[in-house]
DNA sequence: AATGTGCCCTGACACAAATCAAGGGAATCC
DNA sequence: GGATTCCCTTGATTTGTGTCAGGGCACATT
């Protein structure tokens, strides 16, 4: 389970390497930090590597050539991003929220990896991947606005919400261009969903990155949660 | 690569599990005939197989409790299905034109695997087919019906399409609603976008079922191809 | 302070696709 | 052979979302 992320107008990055050495995590296997802003890869950059998430959130995106972007996915505490599909990445992969991240190279998945338990944990994350974006397909495909932003705020809720009492903060790490990338609609469109859940009293906004879900249940129900 | 498959209104099957054993193909792993209109598996069912697809032409479908459906995947010779994620499946499988599969345990997928051969390609299937599914983002969010309906034909094409001189036959084993639950349209708007393409002279239909491909350029440039 | 820039919101309007409605052809059933 | 049903097509109309345009706020720069 992974939330999709849009392509932002990146223009040069920070330091696309910029990327320090931590404590080595668990499994021995290397984590690192990574700055808010940076790259992790770009499409074509050749596969070395799978990250397993532990903090922070990445946004991956494709783009097309005559410019439609498609936010493919948020990955959030839990994902597991930079899955290979022959020699190089089909995705640009940038930090949204300075994050931790343990990185595999990409042999890990392989038959004879060294390492059986990693192999079996990004295995099942990856199938456990194919079932949620055949989730977000019917979302794509077949949800109103109302219903998609609906449904991505219960998400983000769900992972990363804060609990105040009857109400749930939820702090947004992505833009609204963002948010419309992912959801197949457009900045004005979101902005209009958002105000339309503000008026009903649905959610508040503290800033516009600050959401406060004032009313689960009347969320989950614009959500039509399946 | 993968093209998905739109529910229709299945009502009882004529027998789930008529299905007859044929001589052992590749890898002595059982090959399995299955008759058009049978379900492979239903949605709930325990996750037991693999199936790799030797012949035919399947239909992967999930449905929503208020009746929306969506077309997950067509699978095309090549193609491998019934990937687990947990202990069950999470979509229904049915058979549109008669198939001939290979089918392998679900522990063949694992770390410990006894054939490692086929262990390795069922996971590059996997990895293949998250790549496959982000492509279809792109396509149910963000391309208009023409570009839509145009990209169906133009993958179809290429993967069962018999090539006659310049011209390109396919034989559409899905009906138009399984087009449009897996395109995310109506089946008016398949219909008619279909009538603009044979208006166009792009395309000609022998019948509802066979599309004749007249000019291929002209099909991939409507189809916006990146 | 003044100016510029990025991001978000809102309004007016246009348009693509959904919806509603109807008709026809082919296959199936009795 | 006639009736029924399923599937596809087409037309008229509605509607949700995109597009175009403008304005405001927060923050950075000078």
């Amino acid at each position: 389970m992974y939330v999709t992320l849009a392509h932002a107008e990146t223009a040069v990055l920070p330091d696309p390497h910029a990327i320090s050495r931590n404590a080595a995590s668990n499994l021995n296997r290397p984590a690192r930090r990574i700055a808010m802003g940076a790259s992790v890869y770009r499409e074509g950059d050749e596969a070395t590597h799978i990250y397993e998430v532990k903090t922070g959130i990445l946004r991956l995106t494709r783009v097309l050539m005559n410019g439609r972007r498609q936010v493919i996915a948020f990955a959030l505490p839990g994902d597991v991003i930079g899955f290979p599909n022959g020699k190089n990445h089909h995705t640009d992969c940038d930090v949204l929220e300075s994050c931790e991240v343990t990185v595999h190279p990409r042999a890990a998945l392989d038959a004879g990896a060294r390492d059986a338990e990693t192999q079996q944990r990004l295995l099942k994350a990856a199938l456990s991947e194919i079932s949620a974006m055949q989730d977000h397909f019917m979302m794509l495909a077949r949800k109103s606005a109302l219903e998609k932003v609906a449904s991505f705020l219960v998400v983000l809720a769900d992972r990363i919400g804060t609990p105040h009492g009857n109400h749930i903060s939820i702090d947004l790490a992505m833009k609204r261009a963002d948010i419309a990338d992912f959801l197949g609609l457009t900045i004005e469109t979101v902005s209009r969903t958002i105000t339309q859940l503000r008026t009903a009293a649905i959610i508040t906004l503290q800033s516009a990155q600050t959401v406060i879900i004032l009313d689960p249940e009347a969320l989950a129900e614009a959500a039509e949660t399946d």
